[in-house]
DNA sequence: GAGCACTGC
């Protein structure tokens, strides 16, 4: 492969790994030339998925599931559509989909795949990610987007009619969205004997994968009759990768971040050249062990010269993320220290030595108290394998695992438990009844969530109004709130909006709730920070604070340096146009009128209510560490310190979400009156339940 | 006066 990135060339482009990761290339490629042609041909050929094409064809053709456990550098991602592209399964226009977890992966394999086929992207080969279609309706034959996207095309097309294959890459990662899908799938496949589903998994979840699309006899019987099996095939397309070396810890170690520093020290004293990954769990763990390192660097130079020491988490300014992507220099040692996302999202060339601390943090839900936490717990033995074949891409690596072979062999989980049984589940009913599907508790999961989650959602989607007393979706506005792609309790807020007449208010506010942070922050840049915040800080909250700071950021024209003086995340700030741009649509589709209310503070608080009333939280009487707790369970809540409220302790309040740490904070907070929530949701706040609170 | 794994529509 000589098209790889090599250390000192130019800066790399972004091209596909073949599973799901982002790679980094070199060199542009030249325009399509007989030459390039044949030796597109034969890179193809080399790729070890080639050996499989002629099994997978006929697998496809006769089984009406086909699971491909493809390893690490298969090729499968971006050779299997092309496989079925060639077999005519595009013929007569009909459509091969190919579905990614993230946007990223789409845009990187559809770009690879056109190349390959010498095409413009957009036209035979396109994609389509929220914010971008690029495909041409009756040219595009082979399609790549999120499974999030194929999930919201189902909403017009329920049976997806226009594909003929879908390929379901990377199932075993199995967010939400996947499971939804292979559930949908299934039941699609009964009314569509033709459709075919290609399901690309690893080894632990294939069998699982394989087991649910298991279909009895049933009604089937003529489809067997027409030469097709109903029983999924499963194929194993073996990987690229090298071999990776394991080491475990001999005793259980007690404070993995010091043990993975003194295993950097002691790979960078004895081993050769190679870059070195570390896992950890969150930027906290992270900027420790970042600190410790230089640390010895500097005590110890001898020991440590020529390590380079970067981060990297999600929330690291993209600069600094791009940096673990430039070469090592001659004789440095380059060492990564960073979350989950180097496990999944992102791959870095050069790594030959893996340290694997066993833990990440999970997201965890818990329907009695309707909080989602964030937790540091144990990996699976999935996520370990998956980390370990990180260290083998270049040539043969080594992993050290920071605890025993007797915990990973006894103790560790084979698998993760699915993203949709550690979730709030209200999204993702109201997307499944908008399908029609009404019995919810009833649905063929691949893996089923627990009745109380399912039922904890019913309930509030019932409070919304999205649901009546059958548990079916209102009209209009159970109808409305599912056609936003938003949370439901956002979504419901700007259905309010319209009747209080602040829906151009409402929606930006939606944009940027429904994004991570639009702030910088930093622990040495704190106070420059809480200034700069200072300047937007609204009497009412952090909602309006958010309208004061969109607001800043049209009248600089959208500068990059406003956000910069003003320690606004400019990315944060596009993607939140890019939002309410979208919502903008789709509310004068279903019939929003957008209205600014010119300045009126309590529409807007009224319309948050509307959507928000089960977050409201009163002052306790004589507190004086502005303890608040929730009308609803009680529950002992608290301002968080990054709010514009905190300090300020209004009585009243509704908060957007908790964060628990050693208490449950509160981040974004609006104060209200409590007689609105008895406006906004009479059955949810009857008399009595106020009565006692509010004198 | 504290701290946000990762995605996605």
């Amino acid at each position: 492969m000589s098209q790889f990135w090599k250390p000192g060339t130019e800066k790399p482009r972004i091209l596909d790994d073949e599973e799901g990761g982002v790679l980094f290339f070199s060199g542009t490629p030249s325009s399509s030339s007989g030459f390039r042609y044949s030796s597109i041909e034969k890179q193809r050929q080399r790729l070890p998925v080639y050996k499989y094409r002629t099994a997978i064809l006929y697998l496809v053709e006769t089984h009406a599931t086909t699971i491909i456990v493809g390893e690490t550098g298969s090729g499968k991602t971006t050779q299997i559509p092309q496989y079925l592209k060639e077999a005519g399964w595009a013929d007569g226009g009909r459509v091969i989909a190919c579905t990614q977890p993230r946007r990223l992966a789409v845009q990187a394999v559809a770009s690879r795949v056109a190349e390959e086929m010498g095409v413009k992207l957009g036209e035979e080969v396109g994609y389509t990610i929220r914010f971008e279609d690029l495909t041409k309706p009756d040219v595009t034959v082979v399609k790549f987007l999120t499974d999030g996207v194929l999930l919201r095309e189902m909403m017009d097309d329920p049976l997806l009619t226009k594909y003929s294959a879908i390929m379901i890459d990377e199932a075993h990662e199995r967010s939400i969205s996947t499971d939804i899908l292979l559930g949908l799938l299934k039941k699609i496949q009964r009314r569509r004997p033709e459709l075919r589903l290609i399901i690309s998994s690893a080894t632990i979840e294939a069998k699982l994968i394989s087991a649910f699309f298991q279909t009895r006899k049933r009604r089937g019987l003529e489809n067997e009759e027409l030469g097709l099996q109903l029983e999924p095939a499963i194929l194993s397309v073996e990987g690229r990768g090298f071999n990776v070396q394991i080491n475990y810890a001999e005793e259980p170690v007690p404070d993995y971040v010091q043990a993975a520093v003194s295993t950097v020290l002691l790979i960078h004293e004895k081993e050769s050249w190679g870059d070195i990954l570390v896992f950890l769990t969150g930027q906290d763990d992270i900027d420790i062990a970042v600190q410790l390192l230089n640390e010895e660097a500097q005590t110890n130079g001898k020991n440590t010269s020529g390590l380079i020491v970067m981060p990297l988490y999600s929330g690291l300014p993209r600069a600094e993320q791009e940096l673990v992507f430039s070469p090592t220099p001659r004789g440095k040692r380059k060492v990564v220290i960073s979350t989950n996302i180097a496990e999944t999202s992102l791959t870095l060339e050069g790594v030959v030595y893996v340290v694997d601390s066993g833990f990440s943090k999970q997201k965890f839900y818990n329907p009695t108290s309707d909080i989602e936490n964030l937790v540091v717990a144990p990996i699976s033995r999935a996520s370990a394998r998956q980390r370990a074949g990180r260290a083998g891409r270049v040539r043969p690596g080594k992993c050290y695992r920071l605890y025993t072979e007797e915990y990973f062999l006894n103790k560790m989980p084979a698998e993760g438990i699915p993203e949709i049984q550690r979730s709030n589940l209200v999204s993702c009913v109201i997307q499944l009844k908008a399908l029609g599907i009404d019995n919810i508790l009833g649905f063929d999961w691949p893996a089923s969530p627990s009745p109380e989650a399912m039922i904890r959602a019913l309930e509030v989607l019932y409070s919304l109004g999205v649901l009546d007393d059958d548990a079916k979706l209102t009209s209009p506005a159970g109808f409305q709130v599912a056609e936003i792609p938003l949370d439901p309790l956002i979504s419901k807020m700007i259905l309010a909006s319209n009747q209080f007449g602040c829906s151009e208010e409402i929606i930006t506010i939606a944009a940027v709730l429904s994004i991570q942070s639009i702030w910088i922050s930093g622990r040495g840049i704190q106070k420059d920070f809480d200034n700069a915040k200072l300047r937007f800080a609204a009497a009412e909250g952090d909602h309006v604070t958010f309208l004061n700071v969109y607001k800043g950021f049209l009248q600089s024209g959208k500068s990059s340096q406003w956000c910069h003086r003003n320690h606004v995340n400019y990315h944060a700030m596009k993607k939140v146009i890019e939002i309410r741009e979208q919502l903008k649509r789709i509310a004068q589709r279903i019939g929003i009128s957008l209205k600014s209310c010119d300045g009126d503070m309590q529409v807007i608080r009224k319309a948050v209510t509307a959507g928000f009333f089960a977050n409201a939280c009163r002052l306790e009487a004589f507190s004086h560490n502005g303890m608040y707790k929730t009308i609803r369970g009680s529950q002992e809540v608290y301002i968080h310190p990054s709010s514009v409220l905190f300090r300020v302790n209004p009585k009243w309040v509704i908060y957007h979400s908790l964060v628990s740490t050693d208490r449950q904070y509160m981040r974004n907070v609006i104060s209200i009156d409590p007689s609105w929530l008895l406006e906004a949701a009479p059955h949810f706040y009857n008399l009595q339940r106020l009565k006692p609170i509010t004198h």
